[in-house]
DNA sequence: TTGTATGCGTTATCAA
DNA sequence: TTGATAACGCATACAA
């Protein structure tokens, strides 16, 4: 019954072999005789084994994990980045093992400690530190210690930091979003949501300034909204704050799915609707 | 440089002391004298070594690991479910291990034989297979084998498994949406998307028909829109629907999110505002 | 084609 | 308080 205790011995004895012809049974059975196989599979089987992992990877002084470390895991972006990274890990014969941050300094630098201790193949990192516009030195530290011998990436920045980055472009999917809210003639443009001490958001907000007098937009420093967050409560807080103003604008820029949501429930609450009211573009969408 | 591969025994040989007292001092300090204690942390600190997780639970024959199952990580939902796992495991000194089976069962029996080769000390599983109202048969007889050695929660439901089970309360949400919307004055009430195979749909279904009777709605089965899906696509699909049969809902019940999102795509492309001329709830809020 | 013996890096047992 | 040594379960070089 106890089909966890069983062990390669126990299958060798079974089978009337050795525990290497088990092994190799198991990775590779083309080096071991049609029949033996047979015999040695009939009792895998039966037992429902499955060679011990921690003991296989010990064996072989190394893991084929990739560590990936999300800042959220509940953000449907980052979700699909892992998935993303699960797929590609995958088709390489490597599996993926999340690392979710929950936006904590404190826990990145415990999940790094604890993928360097699985002995990851390679960790990658989505958010967090990594968006930072100035990264901690505490942390830079760790990570370049830990380089020496795991692969890293990520998604960011880290000052000082020599690893493959990853960029996305934020400059593009902002022109986007300006550009398509201003051909659909609107000329009041809010800015909602993000957190300015972060690059994509810093660099989104300095190219919306930009493009806000490119399309000779109206310019109100009062509709750039940043509350340094990125959840519907962020997003339902700066559209109460911009109805108490009376500074309601035509089109709003999100700065994601959640500020999105938020935005849409202050007004809805005031009896405005969307899309007839107020246009809504969510970054995600970009 | 070679941080990763320093092993207990480098440490034990710059400290002038032996692995055990290495490794004594790592878990239990209170077990070794103060001096050397402080002896050895400093070697450790130096490398920033940490002991190899894989012989860890080797040596230890079992890990502090709970593998939590779910079908969709990239649904917030199931996301959620994670997190909390992951909270709760903490408290109690573990750690859970996200297995994403995206969907497919075949996945699922993949993520079961890895987490039991993890040797983990517990699965939990949201999602899925748990969630049909037929249980793959392959399947149920894996879980069982499971059981006998590492203990096995599900958040539904699985022919013939006995294994402890946490329940969604599918009835009391779907009775909060349609009471609402009913006291609203809507009369004219959409279901829309999900799936009639898996339970928590079959269940919120039943209550559904049971409640427009009750409250005196329309009854139009072509109100019902089960398209076998829970994403935004299934929701757009089933308002396009609507909409060419011109039998527009003045209140909706979406099963998700992604649901909701989609119906709304929907009735913006045909010039209806939400909530003005639609009122939707989607399950998730309830 | 199969088996023997060794190593992988810890923890745990039992002495010292 | 500390240390030698035996597990833990597997892979693999080397033999047979």
């Amino acid at each position: 019954m106890k089909s966890q205790r069983i062990t390669i011995y126990d299958i060798a004895e079974e089978a009337g072999v050795s525990i290497t012809t088990v092994s190799r049974a198991l990775s590779r059975k083309e080096k071991v005789k049609p029949e033996t196989y047979e015999r040695i599979m009939d009792v895998v089987r039966k037992y429902n084994f499955r060679p011990n992992e921690a003991a296989k990877i010990l064996a072989e002084t190394k893991s084929k994990i990739i560590g990936v470390m999300v800042s959220h895991i509940d953000n449907p972006f980052y979700a699909n980045m892992f998935i993303w990274c699960e797929r590609i890990a995958d088709l390489y014969g490597y599996s993926a093992v999340l690392a979710n941050s929950m936006g904590s300094l404190e826990y990145e630098h415990q999940l790094l400690e604890r993928l360097s201790a699985q002995r990851v193949a390679a960790i990658i990192q989505f958010g967090g530190n990594v968006d930072e516009c100035v990264s901690d030195k505490k942390y830079t530290e760790k990570v370049k210690k830990i380089m020496a011998d795991i692969p890293f990436v990520i998604s960011g920045r880290l000052d000082g930091v020599d690893c493959c980055r990853v960029q996305i472009n934020d400059i593009t999917g902002i022109n986007l979003a300006v550009g398509h809210l201003a051909e659909l003639g609107h000329r009041k443009v809010a800015f909602i949501g993000g957190n300015i001490k972060q690059v994509p958001t810093f660099q989104k907000l300095r190219e919306f300034k930009r493009l806000v007098s490119f399309y000779n937009l109206e310019n109100d420093e009062e509709l750039i909204c940043i509350s340094n967050g990125f959840s519907n409560i962020d997003g339902y807080e700066c559209m109460e704050k911009l109805i108490r103003s009376n500074k309601i604008p035509s089109g709003i820029i999100a700065i994601n799915d959640f500020v999105a949501a938020g935005v849409i429930q202050s007004l809805v609450k005031h009896g405005l609707s969307v899309p007839d009211d107020v246009s809504i573009l969510s970054f995600d969408d970009t």
